[in-house]
DNA sequence: TATGAATGAGCGTTCATTCAT
DNA sequence: AATGAATGAACGCTCATTCAT
């Protein structure tokens, strides 16, 4: 019988440690070498797993938007409306400190979408499931009277999204000017407005 | 006698270089044979310019924002108020067909400024400018009455740089998403409802 | 109870498997890995059968020259003289089109034989017993009268060796030059000539 | 003004290396790391010169066969006829002791060749001129009386270019049993039975 | 015995940097 | 100042071999 191990838990865990590299470095520091080393593994066992750097690459994306899609799945089960929509805001725009490294990544993620076509493809893949999630609560809300009922979901989520992003991203480099109670402000302001 | 050469003329002169580079492949694509080439020098004469790579980079960082803060101040001594604000964000935010290599460097410098250091104190003293030129935009405005007396430009400066930077991340990202009459549209109406 | 495998059947099966693999791509083709696919077995159960790469190889080529080797016997058992002779060259000199693999795999294996001292010690016993049948077919042909009287069968056996060898190996690399046809008249010029 | 070397010369010194590489340990032997160790330069100068490993050995093989051109071009402008036959058979078939590395690099090339088509391409063009030249000098016997009349300059040239090719290889492989006397003697033998 | 995961040396290639001319 | 040759560390990847189960 061969060694015991579960093949997709190995690649995660190896795609764990991609991810812990890029959040430090960037996807520069992301050498198959590093990724072993930050494994715990030999170097050659990587190539067990992954195909070339590419897959490993995709895979730790891979990993990253499953985790984020389980977690906001949660949160629109327990809220409706403006406040799911502003949880959801909370959750996954803020950049808190212990975050920032989850902040880079997405950054690193983004810059990659800008340059690589299949990088794009799969981040065009989850904008729009996002889109479509920030449209539908914004539906909701209108529906159950929380926002003016002149307001068309679509050119709102649009413009939400766009907040989002450039909020994520400022608070990313800009911490000093953008503390965690300053952005909590901004999304409440937001929606407020709406 | 020495030919007799602009010293930071070659500089700049490399520096445009590298930039274009930065379009076409990121940072990634910089190597400093290919800006030799790029350039139409020779490979050696790039180190009399330059003491490193990362020199060259900075360089063509500070070509870039340099080039930039002139563009900004020429609008602002033509307009006043909401009209400079908006015509200031037409012109840096927007991201046009044509525009999309403009974009692509300065997503791959804000990659570069959450990853190293040198990168960041840069990019900080550019922000800093930036949000001084737009909250004093809205106190114009304010003051000229083109917006809600009670308007906080400290707060709106923050979020309006916050929406500006989002709106420019999208526009590159998802050109389908967010077409050219969108983003001027998502502007106009943001500034509307101040 | 262990499951029951005859050993040297196993080998005998890597064996084939390691020459259909010289056939396609040379030794350089032969990884242990592409073996075991091959063989259609697991990769750890190679090196159950054989100590290392070279051990495979060395039963692949040992596999290869015992076939060679029943081959012969069984013509020279129903032929006598030049006829046996002419069939024996006929049989293992001509390059056909579905015989290339075998042709390939033969100057595989002589290439190694200039550059290993273990292959070239099998080649060498190989060529002893090519040679010293050869003679002894011009030694029947001679006293049956079928060629000149004063022939020198050593003599003789050597030119013929070498004339069939690189007939081989011209048809093998240049198919066009030396079509079937034209293979088979030079074998017959060249032992009306004797 | 820059170091002065020859590009050419360069790459010959490095393709001379590499040649040497094959004789010792073939074509398996010639790795780019080697090659710089047996030219005696540092290892990245190879790449300045050469585009790939590929480039590198294409180079190394046009090396050997303008050697290789040159040499008999030299013989067939001293002699004509049968006697510049037997000179050049001599003279490029025969493997003395000291020659052994030219025919281990000629066997390397032919093996490559049976494998690599961009090899096959060279060889094939390379065995053209060969045969090129063996007809015509047979073509120059008849004329002369030296053979006999009725000889076919076309097939007899194939014949006795598969002849030296196999007597080449054998003496390669098997120098005990083709000693170089046994070799001129066999080469003279059958020029006379033309 | 059988399996396939683990290992690390070695490969071709790229590249910033140094240096001789 | 200008050129491009020289250098070697680092990269992604392959592979024979070892080993735990």
């Amino acid at each position: 019988m061969p060694k015991i191990v579960d093949h997709d838990q190995q690649r995660a865990h190896f795609a764990e440690a991609a991810i812990r590299l890029v959040a430090r470095d960037g996807f520069e520091g992301v050498t198959m070498r590093a990724v072993a080393a930050e494994a715990g593994l030999s170097y050659g066992s990587l190539f067990h797993y992954f195909e070339s750097k590419d897959d490993l690459l995709m895979e730790a994306v891979r990993h990253l938007t499953g985790q984020q899609s389980r977690r906001v799945n949660a949160y629109s089960s327990r809220y409706r409306g403006l406040k799911a929509l502003e949880h959801l805001l909370l959750d996954d725009v803020l950049v808190r400190e212990g975050d920032r490294d989850d902040a880079v990544v997405w950054l690193a993620f983004l810059y990659r979408a800008a340059l690589q076509e299949r990088f794009a493809g799969m981040y065009g893949e989850l904008i729009d499931g996002w889109l479509q999630r920030i449209m539908s609560l914004l539906r909701d809300a209108r529906d159950a009277g929380e926002v003016d009922a002149s307001l068309d979901p679509e050119f709102e989520a649009r413009a939400l999204w766009a907040y989002s992003a450039g909020l994520g991203q400022q608070a990313l480099l800009h911490p000093r000017l953008y503390p965690l109670r300053l952005q909590k402000k901004l999304i409440a302001t937001y929606l407020a407005r709406l």
